[in-house]
DNA sequence: CTAGAATTATGATTTCGGTCATATTTCATT
DNA sequence: AATGAAATATGACCGAAATCATAATTCTAG
């Protein structure tokens, strides 16, 4: 089993501000874990009592609303914590994180994080850092879905994974989502979504290779209206 | 000018977890400010060099959209704290702050209360926790967003504000909002909103004396589809 | 390799909510 | 008190997107 302090995705989240102590501690309590693609980590009302460094692969964070859709709020990739807001309330999951695909997780006891988060103020002040990104993205998130068309919605939803999670090297987004996610994220039917895909491929904003999308004129979908 | 250390709203946020020295350090570099209806505390893009403590009042969150719309994000009362976001990622302001009502003010400089951030834990974690709060309504309110008809998001509002924030006497709502306000949380057209509260009225679910607003039947608003 | 399932795709129709137009009421200011 | 402005209210119409229906394509398991 891999050692925290040596691992080097833990440079891409809080735990970095952590000490060779402590980490080496969190080490010793800590477990990994394999989940398939589709596998539910946690559900809503799920009692979390810990976190999860997510080490390789990908999830969505969902809710089920009452017309039986399932909203994605945030995408969470390799190098990410899982769970923090719960840990930090103290309440069950209000979220369901489902991964997307094949996932290497390391998971760390609530009793061992905790005294870290009272003790380590940089740790703590990291933490509440990445909170408020995550805030600030919620919030746009918000004004987005009360003011934009699907359509801006979901050219600016490509252009974020493009911007945030890169492309492969043939051009695709690396983050592969099938249509449903998509209009998930977006907040809409399908074949909303794919009616809107199938335009954008009209004017040549994107390509398809499959299920696989690249951009094509990133400017054009930047002044999509 | 009052002091910190006895001022009774702190009891309502995170101040609270500061020692007595602290918050005589505070006390002693904290300016007051009055406020009025309308007043723009701070807008989009502005450097925010502290936090605001909201001694009497309230006031709105809100961002424009490309459309000409301002979004509500959240509404800030009495007690609460106002401009934490901005300063622990030491971005400028992602939100305008509007005065609904007139206001009284503390303003902290960010070069006190960033120590305290750094050194009382049990402050920090406490700021936390009210970051992981936001965070969770404000996914909340993404689903209710991308799934949920302007009807029911205007139900909940009502329901919302009567659950936080309290009755008058008359048991109208004690937060007094615009229609337009009611449009800008919900994400609708002044018109839909209005519109919307007409068929509550007519179905008995509310009443309105002048702009204000009673419930009549709260079980009726929550089961709005 | 093939059958059935799941996903993607597209068309037809309906509906919710936005926009525009226009009263009516309330509010602010002289 | 009077006048103009702002907020509230309601109707008519239109458009974006949901729903329903049905292919076509891709995946998956036996």
């Amino acid at each position: 089993m891999g050692k925290c302090e040596q691992c080097i995705i833990k440079q891409f989240n809080a735990l970095k501000s952590l000490s060779k102590e402590e980490l080496v501690r969190i080490s010793g309590c800590k477990t990994s874990m394999i989940v398939k693609k589709g596998d539910v980590i946690f559900e809503e009302g799920d009692a979390l009592n810990g976190v999860y460094c997510v080490k390789d692969g990908i999830c969505k964070l969902s809710k089920l609303s009452s017309n039986g859709k399932d909203q994605i709020v945030k995408i969470v990739v390799k190098g990410d914590l899982l769970g923090q807001r719960s840990l930090i309330t103290g309440e069950t999951a209000n979220l369901q994180a489902t991964a997307l695909n094949d996932m290497e997780l390391c998971f760390i006891p609530k009793s061992e994080i905790v005294n870290d988060l009272l003790n380590n103020s940089k740790f703590s002040f990291d933490v509440l850092k990445e909170m408020a990104h995550d805030l600030k993205e919620a919030d746009d998130i918000i004004v987005n879905m009360a003011q934009k068309t699907v359509r801006q919605r979901l050219a600016e939803t490509i252009i974020y994974i493009h911007d945030n999670f890169g492309t492969n090297p043939d051009g695709t987004l690396s983050v592969l989502l099938s249509r449903e996610d998509f209009a998930n994220i977006v907040g809409t039917a399908v074949e909303s979504a794919i009616r809107v895909l199938s335009q954008f491929k009209k004017e040549g904003l994107i390509t398809t290779i499959g299920k696989r999308i690249k951009i094509n004129n990133l400017e054009g979908l930047k002044r999509v209206e």
